[in-house]
DNA sequence: TTTGATAATGATAACCGTTATCATTATTGT
DNA sequence: ACAATAATGATAACGGTTATCATTATCAAA
């Protein structure tokens, strides 16, 4: 956590930004809280601890957070995007439940190098990929699922 | 082509719906042009062979060749839905240009027994997968691309 | 062929997540 | 303390998608 603030500050000196009380909550908030937020739910979190907070500085300080490398926008098409952070995360894939919801994070060296060789074969320059398996994970298949995120659209 | 509209009217049959001109024109006009089309792409293209026909009905019919099988949504978070026709064309994932949008489609049976170790060790059930890599092609690499497709969007 | 039930259409309003605007406030190097 | 300007909060605007609804077209059954 520490060092987090840290990084960000010094993040913020190199491109003359400002640290600010809001991106102190922002932060902290997103530290604190399950991965794969989208902007309103994390503005709810934000807002709890400051009421003064406004949705435009969160969704805001997300585009910085995403800017300055502390986090990763997720697209799962399902109306709005995500974010997690990766700092202090491995690089890895999700298993998406399609029942509950629940992002279930997967890594696998051998993928990796698979998708590397296909990349190296077309001559193509590779900035980043994703990976999304859709699907019903362990515990919704025996209904004994207990997560709280919404299930996903459709 | 032939088959396609055949094959289109049994499910029809099946789902007590109703062929259309519209659903006739539609169909064509994405057989006859390049994979991956947002709707309003389409929207233009089909309006040019029949001027009558409006947005939405291109958007539900869309919706109703998804749901046929006949086309997949592919979503590359550059603002909107794309479309491309699954029918007669193997399953494959994406590199995506983030220079000039190009798509290019790649099949490897080895990452697909991958993935579907990775599925099985977590006793998921899998619906669909998507792989999307980003990154600069090697036509835009050397400035010679001449694609027409608008670059995606930051 | 005619008919009746209802699926599909076209025009457009509504919706919703995101982004832009702008006056005001707060931060930071000097 | 000051000046330059980045950041904020409220809210309007934006853009893609979906819903609404009156009208039309399809198609199985008579």
């Amino acid at each position: 956590m520490k060092d987090v603030t840290e990084k960000l500050k010094e993040y913020i000196r190199r491109k003359n930004l400002r640290w600010t009380g809001q991106r102190q909550t922002i932060v902290e908030q997103l530290l604190r809280t399950r991965q794969h937020l989208t902007t309103d739910e994390l503005f709810r979190k934000v807002q709890k601890q400051d009421p003064s907070i406004g949705y435009a500085t969160v969704a805001r300080t997300l585009h910085f957070l995403v800017d300055a490398g502390f986090c990763d926008q997720v697209d799962i098409s399902d109306g709005s995007m995500r974010y997690e952070v990766v700092w202090g995360h491995e690089h890895h894939d999700h298993l998406i439940c399609s029942v509950c919801g629940k992002f279930i994070e997967i890594f696998s060296p051998e993928l990796e190098k698979i998708q590397a060789k296909l990349v190296r074969q077309h001559g193509f320059i590779e900035t980043t990929h994703k990976l999304q398996i859709f699907g019903t994970c362990i515990d919704c298949q025996k209904n004994l699922c207990r997560t709280e995120n919404k299930p996903l659209a459709k």
